[in-house]
DNA sequence: TTACTACACTAAAACGTTTTACTAATATGA
DNA sequence: TCATATTAGTAAAACGTTTTAGTGTAGTAA
């Protein structure tokens, strides 16, 4: 019942010709080696008949790809990370690639160990969104001339090619779009992470602020602890909303914690309206059947992954090693 | 700059040992195959000081197995799929597997290829939830005595593991709790697949209706067509509720029919009140945020993950080929 | 006729492991 | 003392491919 695999040998025995020819005539190189059509019809009939199907791993070994591009995100069940890697994957099986993925819960340590795996499995490429402090781990596949993009998170000391949004102007626009409503206490929740992109959001909007001559009242900031449970953020959310009543607009610099920021509110029994507005960062359902509608930063998620994908085609069908590029999308205010 | 990664015949080298103390060491085999204690350490040393992994790939030709599990979902941008995908990840890591995920679309051909795909990369087991249409290739799995589980959805010509919840009682449920609240006129919303889990619902639907001696009316079940723009079933929607004004509950059999139809109603400037009640299948923030809150049907994901890679390594570990089995699990009914 | 070239194909090495079947030396038992 | 076990290792085959460097034959040019 167990039948072993065919391989190449049973093949070339059954067509009456040698191991190469039938390697040669697998990886479309029949006519460039001199091998008669009669030969190749013969070889390609028995294959198909048979249902034979190259050993992947083999192959592997001896040319040292493998067709898998590694993808490396903070957590899938992230919807926007979920998004992203649907798409890529999509456009990535159209290229006859495979995506393998994991999550690093933004863990140095994990994301070591999950670099090395891929490396022994010679994952040709890499798909990341980096932790913090995982700089030498990236810096050492691009010693290695593995082609790299990073996404959504930024690695600044790095000469690496980069996929993402213009949080800065994000951040700015929403704030801006707060200010010209003629709100005058503007709250921010994000996360205390020093890296580049959440940096920009608060950046964008202190910027904001001062252009539009208000002043920063660095008390309606909450930098959430990262990777706090999801109730302990909500009671500090009640108790920044409780204390600071005159808060009359809200930003929130990721998904989940506008998620958080909605339950608390809803547990408060405030609601969301003109004199209490709020903005989400990344568009999803929930935003949009919240009653009322809440604004968001919507990131161009096809783009994002079009633009992963491209870059990595690009560095892996190139021979030399590619000048590294930055790419910066706009992400987009959907005012409700 | 590029440095080629090691391999065992240069730890071997370095060590002035044979490439087989060097394997049997990396195995854990060295005690038992009398290395001294000496050369072990010595060996060992070597292979911690110089960051040597062994190559997987190399590994996986030689012995057959790979240490990974595919994991083939309908789409791993729902949630559902993606929260289970996130915990079966973790939980696989911690057994030193490693998961290599893709999305079907529920396309019998696709599921075809990646089944295929994964065999010729040795993957040692598969956690799936079908399409239909794919009772063959997932035979042919297990005549290959391939660890196999499916979950979500079951194929009942197959003797195969399965981890699922009863979609018949959780409907069941659903309905006996409309008509608790006395009412009459029960909508279900569901798609046109003719598979058990969806037939099972409808079921369930029908039987508690029948139980509590209440008239079902065929009007009042929308199929929609699988895979159909969300607009098309947006309108659809609309359709059946202003055709049919005396509709006061309703049932939507699947997360993203849910939020389909609230965005329908939200349209309609319909509201969801003790006149018109709403239950999602699966459970999800939107539905939490929802004014009102939404009752749903949570599915018990950790269980689900858990008692699904629990049956795959339980396969992984024995040596012969254990009995097929069938985890039942209830959803659970939460009312807002 | 000789020397090339083109054609049609193949033998064997290599990729990096694991594993089987050895060897050689020393220790043990009778 | 001889036979046998035990200890401490190793050589080489095998996994299934790709690819390099051939081989042998037929045709062509001089």
């Amino acid at each position: 019942m167990t039948t072993k695999a065919l391989s190449i040998k049973d093949i070339a025995k059954k067509a009456n010709v040698s191991i190469t020819t039938v390697s040669f005539i697998l990886n479309g190189k029949a006519v460039e080696k001199n091998i008669s059509t009669a030969v190749i019809e013969r070889v390609e009939k028995i294959i198909k008949d048979d249902g034979f199907k190259p050993n992947q791993v083999a192959r592997s070994l001896r040319t040292g790809s493998s067709k898998i591009i590694g993808l490396i995100v903070e957590d899938i069940s992230n919807p926007f990370f979920s998004a992203i890697a649907r798409l890529i994957e999509d456009k990535a099986y159209k290229k006859d690639y495979k995506i393998i993925y994991s999550s690093t819960e933004n863990h140095p340590g994990k994301m070591k160990e999950l670099i090395n795996l891929f490396k022994s499995r010679q994952v040709d490429a890499y798909i990341i969104s980096p932790a913090l402090g995982t700089e030498q781990d990236i810096q050492g596949l691009l010693d290695e001339h593995k082609p790299v993009v990073l996404f959504d998170r930024f690695l600044p000391s790095l000469d690496v090619s980069y996929v993402g949004i213009d949080h800065f102007e994000a951040s700015y626009k929403a704030t801006e779009h707060f200010l010209k409503l003629k709100k005058r206490n503007i709250a921010l929740v994000t996360i205390d992470l020093d890296v580049e992109q959440i940096v920009n959001r608060y950046d964008g909007y202190k910027q904001a602020i001062l252009d539009y001559n208000g002043t920063q009242n660095e008390a309606f900031v909450l930098k959430v602890p990262f990777g706090q449970e999801k109730e302990a953020t909500i009671a500090q959310l009640k108790e920044l909303f409780k204390q600071y009543t005159e808060i009359d607009a809200v930003l929130f610099a990721t998904n989940y914690l506008a998620i958080s920021g909605l339950t608390a509110l809803k547990e408060m029994g405030k609601v969301v309206d003109a004199n209490f507005s709020v903005i989400a960062y990344d568009d999803g359902d929930v935003f949009k059947l919240h009653t009322p509608q809440i604004s968001a930063l919507g990131q161009p998620l096809e783009e994002i992954a079009e633009r992963i994908i491209s870059l990595i085609l690009m560095q892996l069908s190139s021979k030399e090693v590619l000048e590294t590029e930055r790419v910066i999308l706009s992400g987009e205010l959907i005012v409700r």
